[in-house]
DNA sequence: ACGCTATTTCCATAAACATAGAAATAAGAA
DNA sequence: TTCTTATTTCTATGTTTATGGAAATAGCGT
């Protein structure tokens, strides 16, 4: 899959955002059994649907997705994906930068 | 100068849409030397008011500063900070993620 | 079926964002 | 000073986003 400008601004969007950026860098160091919402909530003390809503929000740009078990589901990053933005944005940093390679 | 939360989601909100992406892709690729806003307008090819507004998001999270030759401005990327928004970003990548490592 | 826990969705609201034409400003030349 | 080019700022408007309580849904045990 090609990464794109708008599916990559897309991802920048909904990580733009402190609570969001918070939240997945909570879950990257979470590994790929990923974390309860519940344990999020937990963590971050706001209230439950804000969570939700941000939540949301990471899983619309791919960034995570969730597993249920029972009733609770956990929230997992999507590395590769994250990767795909990352390596998007090292791209342009790595042309005609003012580093010894200008 | 330490890299918060709220600064890095700063930056990623601006860089997260579209136009403002492309513009900064276009100006990391331009160099140390920039880029006249005019000759983004041409290459664009949207409203210069319009234009103007999404230079100004990318200078308000320091992704680009401005520099005035006559009548002419151009925009420089600032690397450094577009180093360390990378650099916030993959040091959240590297940690107990699903690659070998874990 | 009922009750409980976990979480999302609905609904409403205020704030923020994106857009673009018009007006204003900045700089240079005549 | 006037005129011209380059660009920003102002103004207005419509759209999107962020927030959070209430209602609804999902899953499980009794």
């Amino acid at each position: 899959m090609t990464t794109t400008i708008e599916d990559t601004a897309k991802a920048l969007k909904e990580l733009g955002h402190p609570i969001r950026l918070t939240i997945f860098k909570r879950l990257v160091k979470s590994g790929i059994q990923g974390l309860a919402v519940g344990q999020l909530q937990k963590e971050l003390q706001i209230p439950n649907s804000t969570l939700s809503h941000h939540i949301s929000s990471l899983a619309s740009a791919s960034l995570i997705r969730q597993r249920r078990e029972g009733t609770t589901l956990y929230c997992v990053v999507e590395y590769d994906r994250f990767m795909q933005v990352i390596s998007f944005l090292q791209d342009e940093c790595c042309i005609e930068s003012p580093s010894p390679i200008s």
